[in-house]
RNA sequence: GCGAGGGUACCGAAGCGGUCAAACGGGAGAGACUCAAAAUCUCUUGGCUUAUGCCUUCAUAGGUUCGAAUCCUAUCUCUCGCACCA
């Protein structure tokens, strides 16, 4: 066992031995970096504009931790290649400030947020630079800035303008903790994303964004974006468009609105289940059943402070009834506890039949369950579409395999037309998988050998009758397997017989055909009881469209329903509109000003910005509801008594268009210079955390989209490419926490070990889209190859370089090139060790290669880079930075050694002579070769050179000569060879 | 349930049809230097054994191929997102 004293008395030791006190030079890079503005950057029109960005911080007392030197040396690293390869480079920093987490914090110290604000952001600053980051702090902003926010309440009045704000009446996510209303994406399931507290549901007047107006650009979007796959199809989940048919059901003489994707089954409805968190509940409930559902409610909201996951699916009965429009068959109507209030009007139509949580809930309460879809039996996907793209398998006898649950398999087979036959009714042996098995018995049944297997398929028909099992029967499957059989055999059946085809899925009927045996007969019995059955089907029991594909069904069942007026198409979302008010102090104050006489009334621009006053009280409640001189104005309308919103917004608004700031941080006159961020807009490079998929990563391509419409802009996506970073964890796997002791601290780790070899080391565990835990040996790898690099500087005798390292130069100019594109710098590290391995034991190099290395280290190691490229006297003026400088270029001829002119033939002659001088006796030679090589190699030739007889065949003649299978020990430009 | 990505030597982790017993790092072992340690450098780190050799290995079982860690199929298993969405 290594103890930690153990661990720390080395590094102790290692310390001493540091050939530089990196501290020393760090400083001096930072501060002469600083000095010279080295990265600052203006618009230049001649120049190519690269804007890279990291998601910018929320500034908390704690500081920087590790998961932020990560993230911000990835971003760095990639500015600085792209500044080397002469991009213009835009790489700024700001700080995310406004939020209830400051305010809280504040709270807690006893202090002003502001206060506590300020003190964050300075040490933030401060730690962010000892990390030698390239940014361009000139552009800097804060979010808690009235010069910043001030456009925040701009937008949002062009959002006024534009009606895409409005007030209305909703359910909202209250968190009693914090005190204020959060968005759905802050409430994901159930509980408030900060505090963690239990969400509360409650009735209040909220404002709201339409960001529903841009569901279908966002989902559109996508396809520009070169996005990780996952987040993608995070943000389609969460937008959750779905086609499908709002039914007018009239209940007690009053029609309600309900929505479903399969109209097809509108005849199956047996009965409806409303929300029991839906407003109008109420009127549904008749005195007989008030006491019932009185009681539920109840069970519910106690059962719910426990556990809102996993419950049953439960309801009750309210008494009244829903008139199906198609069938006029009275329904009953359930309020449930799986139906959610304020999705698609709270209300579903259930047929159990169809839908396994109808099912469920039909069989607890025994209800009536109406089929109205029949299988289909017939194959439709699975094997159609193989024959349709594979249509060359034509001669393959066709096997299905039913495996059941009970570990039974069944095998028919079917090759004449309407000849089934069970082969197998056993189990499969042990140690028998499932295709020796088939192997095996139809070998056995027909009496054909050598059948040839081809291909599995797992036919989606088959799964898909045992999909809907319980997940304890979910061994269950089915697959089509194909077996060749051998030619001979082939010719034995007739062509009629050849034509195998259509087995997938046996009917009632089939079964009894079949006469197989009871088990099979027993799971599909218990299929049918068991399930619902969700696929495709005919229509059946739907007077007027029986027989119909159900596809074809939903479409003329809705067309029925539109034109009685009972219906119509819909398009719906799970995204919902953004409720941006929050009920606290710490946010960008809402331009609104609230009057008797004319409602709702925008702060005219010119008064912008609305500054949050620095006096008011914390404690309960609203603090900007303290402050009356605040809060009592004038209407700018009609000059009567009005009010101040006294909401501010959600921060999220503050973060959804920051990075156009940057491109004109100070502009006092106007939002941004529309042509300075016409030069550096859009993102090219976005790096940040996955976790913000789904709040953030909307958001921000909400608002580019509104400035698009706007005019601001030419663009509505605002990063085309983004990264996520992994995460860094404790030496033992979970997430670093001072309460775990896991914690490491960048500072620490920086001072301790040097800031290039932390960010080497960061780079180097693992790619930087994957994340590690931290190991406290594994950063002294790092140091080793910091410090050797340093030694060669010692000895360094510039000259001529070898082949070797003219090599592998080249090559790891290419492929450090290729891999920070890539930002795949993991490999680059390895590249980078193994590079000056190698150059560690050369004799002598040219000034000019050794240049070229330093350079591809510099991005990673910024400080030392410069520091060698000075002492080799690269930077004479003191301005002449390597941050600065070209990055190599490789020649495409120096990426091999140069290969001895010997031609293939050649080179198998020498080989072979090796072989066969060990063994005189051996009088002839066979040798294998790759079937390209054969024109290359003539037989007598070699003959001739060895003096033996020698025979050559290709490694994949069939008909070769070859009684020890050396063929399969031939490589390209190295033979089998066979001696006799 | 739906979706995404994995399982490689003692550990982390590359490789994604032939040049693979498998890069690189950590750890371990041996040697050099040293009075001694640390650092540094060299070597070893699947087995047989010392050979341009054989055998066994890249979750498991089959298959395709002259040739599979890499392709196909099935099975087992792990991690991570999202979920009563009608």
């Amino acid at each position: 066992m290594v103890t930690k004293k153990k661990v720390e008395q080395k590094i102790e030791q290692k310390q001493e031995s540091n050939k530089l006190d990196f501290s020393v030079i760090e400083k001096k890079w930072q501060e002469a970096w600083e000095k010279s503005r080295v990265f600052e950057v203006s618009e230049d029109l001649k120049r190519k504009k690269f804007y890279v960005l990291e998601m910018f911080p929320y500034p908390s007392g704690a500081g920087i931790h590790m998961g932020h030197a990560f993230n911000y040396t990835i971003g760095d690293i990639f500015a600085r290649f792209k500044r080397m390869n002469g991009f213009n480079v835009l790489y700024p920093m700001g700080y995310d400030s406004l939020g209830l987490p400051a305010e809280n914090a504040a709270i807690k110290n006893k202090t002003h947020p502001e206060d506590y604000t300020h003190k964050s952001i300075a040490n933030f600053i401060k730690q962010q630079k000892t990390l030698g980051l390239s940014y361009d702090w000139s552009r800097q902003i804060n979010t808690a800035n009235p010069e910043y926010y001030k456009w925040d309440q701009w937008i949002f009045l062009k959002m006024f303008e534009k009606g895409l704000v409005y007030e209305k009446e909703a359910s909202v996510n209250w968190c009693s903790s914090c005190k204020t209303i959060i968005s759905n994406e802050q409430a994901q399931g159930g509980k408030c994303e900060r505090c963690g507290t239990k969400i509360e549901i409650r009735q209040m007047k909220q404002l709201f964004l339409r960001i529903t107006d841009y569901a279908d650009r966002l989902l559109e979007g996508h396809k520009k974006l070169n996005w990780p796959e996952k987040t993608i199809a995070m943000q389609k989940n969460w937008i959750g468009k779905s086609y499908g048919t709002e039914i007018k059901f009239g209940i007690n003489g009053e029609y309600w609105n309900v929505f479903t994707t399969r109209p097809d089954t509108l005849f199956g409805v047996t009965f409806m289940v409303v929300s029991a968190q839906h407003p109008k509940l109420d009127k549904l409930v008749t005195k007989e059943q008030r006491k019932e559902v009185d009681k539920f409610l109840k069970k519910l909201k106690s059962v719910s402070e426990k556990e809102l996951e996993s419950l049953e699916k439960e309801g009750v009965f309210t008494g009244s009834y829903a008139i199906n429009p198609v069938t006029g068959d009275k329904v009953p109507v359930y309020a449930g506890n799986f139906v959610v209030a304020d999705y698609a009007g709270g209300m579903v139509m259930a047929v159990p039949a169809h839908d396994q949580r109808d099912f469920e809930f039909a069989k607890k309460y025994k209800i009536k369950i109406k089929q109205v879809i029949e299988p289909l039996y017939e194959s439709t996907d699975g094997f159609d579409a193989f024959h349709k793209t594979e249509p060359k398998i034509d001669k393959e006898v066709v096997v299905a395999i039913i495996k059941n649950p009970k570990n039974l398999k069944y095998l028919c087979l079917k090759w004449k037309k309407n000849s089934w036959k069970t082969f197998v009714s056993g189990g499969i042996e042990k140690d028998e998988d499932v295709l020796t098995a088939a192997r095996r018995e139809i070998e056995e049944e027909t009496g054909y050998t050598d059948l040839k297997f081809i291909k599995t398929l797992p036919g989606k028909v088959h799964t898909r009758i045992y999909h809907n099992l319980k997940k304890e029967n979910r061994e269950a499957h089915m697959s089509s397997i194909y077996f060749e059989l051998n030619s001979d055999k082939r010719k034995e059946i007739s062509k009629e017989e050849n034509e195998l085809h259509e087995i997938l899925w046996l009917t009632d009927n089939d079964v009894e055909k079949l006469g197989i045996d009871e088990d099979i007969k027993l799971i599909w019995a218990q299929f049918k009881q068991e399930t619902a059955y969700t696929g495709e089907g005919y229509v059946t029991n739907s007077p007027g469209f029986n027989g119909l594909n159900n596809e074809e069904a939903k479409k003329k069942i809705t067309d029925w329903l539109i034109s009685k007026k009972l219906g119509r198409k819909v398009v719906n979302y799970k995204l919902k509109d953004w409720s941006v008010a929050r009920q606290r102090y710490w946010g960008t104050p809402i331009p609104l000003v609230h009057c008797d006489k004319c409602g709702l009334v925008p702060v005219p621009e010119k008064d912008l910005p609305v500054k949050l006053p620095e006096k008011v009280k914390f404690g309960e409640g609203n603090p900007l509801l303290t402050n009356k001189e605040w809060l009592d104005v004038k209407c700018p309308k009609c000059g009567g008594k009005a009010h101040r919103e006294a909401n501010t917004m959600d921060t999220f608004v503050n973060s959804s268009w920051y990075f156009l700031r940057y491109c004109d941080s100070h502009n006092t006159k106007e939002i941004f210079d529309k042509k300075k961020v016409k030069y550096w807009m859009p993102i090219d490079l976005y790096i940040g955390g996955a976790e913000h998929a789904c709040m953030h990563l909307i958001y921000c391509r909400f608002y580019t989209m509104f400035l698009h419409d706007l005019g601001l802009i030419d663009f509505d996506e605002p990063a085309p490419r983004l990264f996520h970073q992994g995460m860094i964890n404790g030496y033992d796997g979970q997430r670093m926490s001072k309460s775990k002791g896991n914690g490491v601290e960048p500072l620490e780790t920086m001072k301790k070990y040097g800031v290039d070899t932390t960010r080497f080391y960061l780079m180097s565990e693992a790619s930087p889209d994957k994340g590690f835990n931290w190991n406290d040996s594994g950063i002294q790898g790092s140091l080793r190859i910091i410090n050797k690099v340093l030694t060669i500087l010692d000895n360094l005798k510039f000259g001529r370089d070898s082949k070797e390292l003219e090599v592998k130069l080249n090559n790891s100019i290419k492929s450090i090139t290729e891999q920070i594109e890539n930002l795949d710098y993991r490999k680059s590290t390895i590249e980078l060790r193994e590079l000056f391995d190698l150059i560690a034991q050369q004799k002598e190099i040219s000034k000019e290669s050794f240049v070229s290395a330093i350079k591809l280290l510099a991005p990673f190691c910024p400080h030392i880079a410069e520091e060698i490229w000075q002492k080799i006297g690269m930077n004479k003026s003191g301005k002449d930075f390597i941050s600065l400088a070209s990055w190599p270029k490789y020649d495409e001829k120096k990426l091999k050694l140069q290969e001895d002119s010997l031609s293939i033939e050649e080179k198998m002659i020498g080989y072979v002579k090796s072989i066969t001088d060990k063994f005189p006796d051996k009088k002839n030679v066979y040798l294998y070769v790759m079937p390209f090589e054969l024109g290359k190699i003539k037989a007598e030739r070699i003959s001739k050179a060895i003096g033996k007889m020698v025979d050559i065949w290709a490694v994949n003649n069939k008909a070769k000569f070859d009684p020890n299978n050396r063929a399969s020990k031939a490589r390209p430009g190295m033979p089998g060879v066979y001696l006799e």
